[in-house]
DNA sequence: AATCTAATGTTAGCAGTGTAAACATAATAT
DNA sequence: ATATTATGTTTACACTGCTAACATTAGATT
């Protein structure tokens, strides 16, 4: 026996988006079936989302959410090469285990973020993390350690699209000097691969 | 007066799908609206496109193509450091030209590049372009020279990710530390920048 | 030259989509 | 108790990818 009202339609429709949004891609997430799979008409989810992309937006945020969370370091002051690192392989971990997701966060689906405040201050704040950490790293100004930060950033978030592309081309892996064999080791020595990059970018 | 048969479809539907790609994104492309716009019934560009999919590698094909183009340098033998910066500045030239493009180059869309062995074969010859480019700058070892490749391949192309995601949200640019100004500076001084890092990647 | 075959086109139709409009119900504020 | 608002349903429209059955024509075979 269940009530006209549902009660917690919104959660639910956004639990439901995420978990199959990872599990299929998000091109494969319609708001029909979303509202099948939550036993409601059509037509309910319009109530709570205003179009498709304000969905998709939401499940971003929750995406921003869990990668500040996968790249959060607490350490109280002091914060070391070895951490960034750390930040770094935890960032390409996360791209690649949520690869779906991460199409969401970071592709055309949701065209401009300003539109979504909740969306727009969950990327915000894991960029903010980041250079928080950079920050404590060395006494380089602002603007420096922002450079560097982004540097970074582009830096991972990179790595996770090449090795993503390979590795689906790259099945049958080859050994070589192909795309393929050589994502192959760096994604196998990520920590030392970061670790080089990251000397390079420090120093200079 | 029309004959029958249209007699350069397959290849009208390509440049028709490339040009509204690049102008609308892939996803607001649809088989039926090309149809329309090359004067020929709905279905009729299934005869040369087994699924939207295999449209789509075509499009993305033609675009390795011309991002292959983007990044060749012609210098005999000789490759400095210049060069380098060079190319990997044609590339976030094209990747933020050719946004739309870009993403169905790089994106989900077209699911396994191996599917589609013109497209297959146009991504790696990129890719083999820019590691013969390297390979005349230092004497390093194979394996050494597609790692770096690799590395300044991952660079580029988070840099085109991360600089279009911003640049969406920050048209109202404000001076500071935020990633919005500190890519704007980055994009232009992409030259300074790419320099930088590859001074670090080479080195180490 | 006539005929057969394969390539290329059309028409009709299915199942699915996003979304708007009009209406129904129930929770909450007055 | 009543009015308002939030939330849900039904119906409908225009669009999509794609399939099946059929039409036309170009090119190969005889």
């Amino acid at each position: 026996m269940k009530s006209y009202h549902h009660g917690n339609l919104k959660q639910e429709l956004i639990d439901c988006a995420c978990r199959l949004c990872e599990r299929d891609g998000y091109t494969k997430l319609s708001i029909r079936s979303l509202a099948k799979e939550s036993g409601v008409s059509q037509t309910a989810p319009y109530r709570h989302f205003e179009t498709k992309e304000a969905l998709y937006a939401s499940v971003a945020t929750d995406g921003f959410k869990k990668l500040s969370k996968a790249c959060h370091i607490d350490a109280e002051k002091k914060i070391t090469k070895k951490h960034l690192v750390e930040i770094g392989c935890n960032y390409i971990e996360f791209g690649l285990k949520n690869a779906n997701t991460y199409d969401l966060m970071f592709g055309t689906a949701v065209g401009n973020f300003a539109e979504y405040p909740e969306l727009l201050e969950s990327a915000n704040s894991t960029y903010e993390n980041m250079r928080l950490s950079f920050s404590k790293l060395a006494s380089d100004s602002d603007e420096v350690i922002a450079f560097k930060c982004i540097t970074l950033w582009s830096m991972v978030h990179g790595l996770v699209g090449i090795l993503r592309k390979v590795q689906v081309v790259g099945d049958d892996f080859e050994e070589g000097v192909g795309p393929i064999s050589t994502a192959s080791v760096i994604a196998t020595n990520l920590e030392d691969h970061l670790d080089k990059v990251l000397t390079g970018l420090i120093q200079n």
